[in-house]
RNA sequence: GGGCGCGUAGCUCAGUUGGUUAGAGCGCCUGCUUCACACGCAGGAGGUCCACGGUUCGAGUCCGUGCGCGCCCACCA
């Protein structure tokens, strides 16, 4: 089992992949009626990435799962749904768009299947990443079909909506994508400071000489003002309530009317009334009963209502609006002007607000109910803090536009009858009209926003609306873990159609990670180009390697810049892992020992190993590996991923590899490599493989077969091995205190060789004096100080001489060298730093052992503890004092 | 206009209920081609924990104010 010199991930990740899924080891037992991927991949000539916030969110679950699965929980893994939806729809309308054809010329039918075309040529790139990232995958265009599978679910759920009255067309103020030409919900709206003016219009009021004086940021929407607006309390203009205004260019007369809405302390407290083109407005021509005159169309051009502006862009008109207005002497002045501007999320156009028709949820009775689960701790968010932001949605919130005027997602199940102009809303597509019995019926040809199926997930996925094994077994799911950016489209909407349709809570717990960004904290993007593509930095540094520099980085509330060089540096770790491996493995082949795996850690107890004369390093890394278990098992059930990755990190670095591994190589025999104690060399190497697996599952599977191949009883995957667990007994503290000095002694005795500039490889003399138990640490390890620190020590059981020029002191002990010509200046600077600090400690602690009021009012232990470490630093001061007196001598 | 979060070593960040020498990774300095690993080994430098005030025997940690940065929500023309 010859390992490479160095981690090549590439070589095995596929592998255990398709070999996990191969082997049931790891794929969702669930029939997914669902397509199973979230990530959106650009065609070839588009530049751009994979979604990089789920590459968190796909290690964080997939190391939960596989933690929970090697403690023998059931679990279940669930796919994600895809995202049919703009993003899908505007890549491939790009790609269209190079080509020179657009997607009306296309047609629906072919424009689909131009879509299949292009999620077939890249699935099995997904494919393939997906499952690196470890989920399992399972994408196919059966699976995947708008009129089947999922779409039963969605039909169902919307004929259901549409009987309780929840659902209903109607014409509203919607926010209008003229590029995407389609409508967008709230959420899709983003709003955005820019610098802008307030142009400030004259409008004649008829029969007089005087102007009302109206303030805008649109001024190429007074086109379709029907009205202008004062407050009933405003002194300024109540005697003209009654009158009317002549409406500059389009020369219409329109009326005042008296309305809240004018605000008398902003601008000039009149405001125009404009009810095809502002929400405020429309809700004001309701209550007033004004025309609603639509003077932008869907191209964001203008209609044949603004009369010679017709055609115009809306930005042009606006330019043609003001220099008319100008021209006419009925511009009162132009101010600059902070606006919000809302914008698609996508295409970044600025939306404009339209009158349309449209489907509605009302979503106010779903809210309720969503909001008291939550309130009574049904269901918890963790970190709590987002409960708050849920709230503050969920109690503003207004009715969810769900038609969208794309081809790539589900078609609304509507169909309208041409004869009576019946709306027939059916799960079955209806043949003929219930109301007139005609058959001329069309769909409607709106399909549903994505979020409207995904809001299923929890139950379609499990075979809603059949009553299945699956959905009773596993609904509702303990745990979603998700990113905050989603909380509002799909959290909670998960939240309502789960306690609408199945009646309960569709999960208890909903862990909010942070977002991955980037090196600068920079929120990733294809515009400004400071993506970390996935695909590519998985091929380049490895999965586990990736997955494990997110993990370190995942501590709870701020979210993660993420940068190559943390990549890196996980990618080193794991290499290191690889060459302990390699040692490991290159010793059992030269001693021909037998691969044996132990039943578990309990084959270890701490007094079975004294009671065999076990080496003491080998009661320490068990004692080691079962705190350590403990640490991680505790982080990992409160989310602290961070925690549980550096301390793995530390633990399979600085105490396996630096400490551990030197020990046991100096027991390496010459001629036949391992020796009979290396039994627990290899118990140790594997527990800790298992310890490591949920962060790291594909490095661990690879080397864990390679140790454990050919042996009697184990598992099939490191996978289904159980997880290393905390005994108390296992824990043995004389192992771990003895280990501890013996790394200080050869610590002190580096450091000192450092200081001095001493040739590395000179073999030194040394004396160490102590009266404690640190002399018989030295004395049973003293080939292996010799190995580690090169320096051959003499033992004396008494004080340090008063002049020693080559000195380390330590609590236990003092360690000298024997060396001819000593460099005093590093020594002496090293001293004294330490001298400065104990007199500051001794300084502190004199201060508060001195204080009553700390005496009296601090816990015991707490003065305890330093009243000892008074102790300590006197004595080290005095030692400290001693060699300083050396070296000036 | 509301709400939330952040400010700790050159950089990116940890620091669970306040407890006394504040940690890690990267970077930096010195020395090592030691037979697992230069994606390495050994040693080291580097911090008035944003400022001021308060609570406390004790504050990086709790409270207040200010400064700086970021995010979310919001129909004020």
């Amino acid at each position: 089992m010859q390992l490479e010199k160095v981690y090549e991930p590439q070589r095995f990740e596929p592998h255990w992949a398709q070999w996990w899924i191969d082997a049931g080891v790891f794929h969702a037992d669930v029939k997914s009626p669902a397509p199973v991927f979230s990530i959106v991949i650009p065609p070839p000539n588009v530049t751009g990435s994979l979604h990089i916030g789920h590459m968190l969110e796909h290690s964080e679950i997939d190391c939960t799962v596989r933690w929970h699965r090697m403690r023998g929980d059931n679990t279940l893994w669930l796919p994600g749904t895809d995202h049919a939806g703009i993003s899908t729809e505007m890549m491939v309308v790009r790609q269209l768009a190079q080509e020179g054809t657009s997607r009306r010329e296309i047609g629906r039918e072919k424009f689909l299947e131009r879509v299949w075309q292009w999620k077939e040529q890249y699935g099995d790139t997904i494919k393939r990443q997906m499952i690196r990232m470890g989920l399992s995958c399972d994408w196919s265009r059966e699976r995947f079909t708008m009129d089947a599978g999922l779409s039963r679910a969605v039909r169902e759920v919307f004929v259901r909506l549409w009987e309780k009255g929840l659902i209903y067309r109607g014409e509203y103020m919607v926010n209008w994508c003229p590029r995407c030409q389609t409508v967008l919900s709230d959420l899709e709206v983003k709003h955005e400071e820019s610098q802008g003016h307030l142009w400030h219009i004259r409008y004649p009021v008829v029969g007089t000489d005087r102007y009302l004086v109206v303030a805008t940021t649109r001024p190429e929407t007074m086109l379709g003002d029907t009205a202008v607006a004062i407050n009933p309390r405003d002194a300024r203009y109540f005697d003209l309530h009654g009158k009317t205004v002549t409406l500059p260019l389009m020369n219409r007369e329109i009326p005042i009317i008296l309305d809240e809405l004018a605000d008398p302390k902003f601008g000039t407290g009149v405001v125009k009334i404009t009810p095809a083109h502002d929400p405020n407005d429309f809700e004001a021509g309701k209550r007033h009963d004004l025309p609603k005159i639509k003077v932008i169309d869907e191209n964001a051009r203008m209609t044949k209502e603004a009369g010679r502006y017709a055609d115009l862009d809306r930005f042009e008109a606006r330019k043609r609006v003001v220099a008319d207005l100008e021209q006419l002497g009925l511009i009162d002045k132009i101010e600059d002007y902070t606006v919000s501007l809302g914008r698609c999320e996508r295409t970044k156009d600025i939306v404009e607000p339209l009158i349309s028709t449209q489907w509605f949820v009302k979503i106010k009775p779903l809210a309720e109910v969503a909001i008291r689960v939550v309130d009574s701790g049904e269901i918890v968010f963790v970190p709590d803090n987002w409960t708050r932001v849920y709230h503050e949605w969920m109690d503003n919130i207004r009715d969810w536009c769900i038609s969208r005027q794309l081809w790539w997602g589900h078609r609304i199940p509507a169909w309208h009858c041409q004869d009576c102009a019946e709306i027939i809303v059916a799960r079955q597509d209806p043949a003929t009209c219930s109301r007139c019995g005609g058959s001329r019926l069309e769909q409607d040809p709106d399909v549903l926003d994505t979020w409207f199926s995904s809001q299923l997930w929890p139950f379609s996925t499990l075979g809603w609306p059949d009553d299945t094994e699956d959905l009773r077994k596993f609904y509702p799911t303990s745990l979603l873990n998700t990113g905050f950016d989603i909380l509002f489209f799909w959290v909670a909407r998960m939240i309502m159609a789960g306690m609408e349709f199945m009646g309960s809570v569709p999960f208890r717990q909903v862990y909010i990670h942070a977002l991955v960004r980037d090196a600068d904290g920079q929120k990733m993007s294809k515009t400004r180009g400071n993506t970390i593509d996935p695909l590519v930095v998985t091929e380049k540094y490895g999965t586990d390697a990736v997955r494990m520099a997110l993990l370190m980085a995942a501590a709870p509330g701020t979210d993660i810049a993420l940068s190559e060089d943390r990549i890196e540096s996980a990618r080193a770790f794991a290499n290191k892992i690889w060459n302990a491996a390699r040692l490991i493995f290159m010793n059992m082949e030269r001693s021909s020992v037998q691969p044996w795996v132990p039943e578990d850690l309990q084959a270890y107890r701490p007094e079975a190993n004294q009671a065999m004369s076990v080496p003491v390093e080998d009661r320490w890394i068990f004692s080691r590996l079962n705190q350590v278990a403990e640490h991680v098992t505790r982080a990992i059930d409160q989310y602290r991923y961070h925690e549980a990755a550096q301390e793995l990190w530390h633990f399979f670095w600085h105490e396996f590899c630096d400490w551990f591994l030197e020990l046991k190589k100096l027991r390496l025999e010459p001629e036949t490599g391992l020796t009979a104690d290396w039994r627990n060399l290899l118990a140790a190497f594997e527990a800790a493989l298992r310890l490591l697996h949920p962060v790291m599952p594909f490095l661990t599977e690879e080397l864990w077969q390679r140790l454990v191949e050919g042996a009697a009883h184990r598992p099939k995957s490191i996978a289904l091995a159980r997880y290393p667990e905390y005994s108390q007994a296992w824990t043995d503290l004389p192992a771990e205190r003895e280990i501890q000095v013996l790394q200080d002694i050869v610590t002190a005795a580096r450091t000192l060789r450092a200081e001095m500039k001493l040739d590395p490889k000179a073999q030194l003399d040394g004396v160490l004096y102590s009266r404690s138990a640190a002399l018989e640490v030295a004395r049973a390890h003293a080939a292996a100080i010799q190995k580690l620190a090169s320096v051959k020590l003499e033992l004396r059981n008494d004080a340090a001489p008063q002049a020693s020029a080559v000195i380390h002191s330590m609590p236990e002990f003092d360690l000298v060298l024997n060396v001819p010509r000593a460099n005093v200046t590093e020594q002496r600077k090293r001293l004294e730093k330490e001298r400065e600090q104990l007199d500051k400690n001794i300084a502190n602690s004199t201060r508060q052992l001195g204080d009553e009021t700390f005496l009296s009012r601090a816990p015991a232990h707490v003065v305890e503890s330093i009243r000892t470490k008074m102790v300590e630093y006197e004595t080290q001061l005095q030692k400290v004092r001693t060699a300083l007196n050396g070296l000036s001598s």
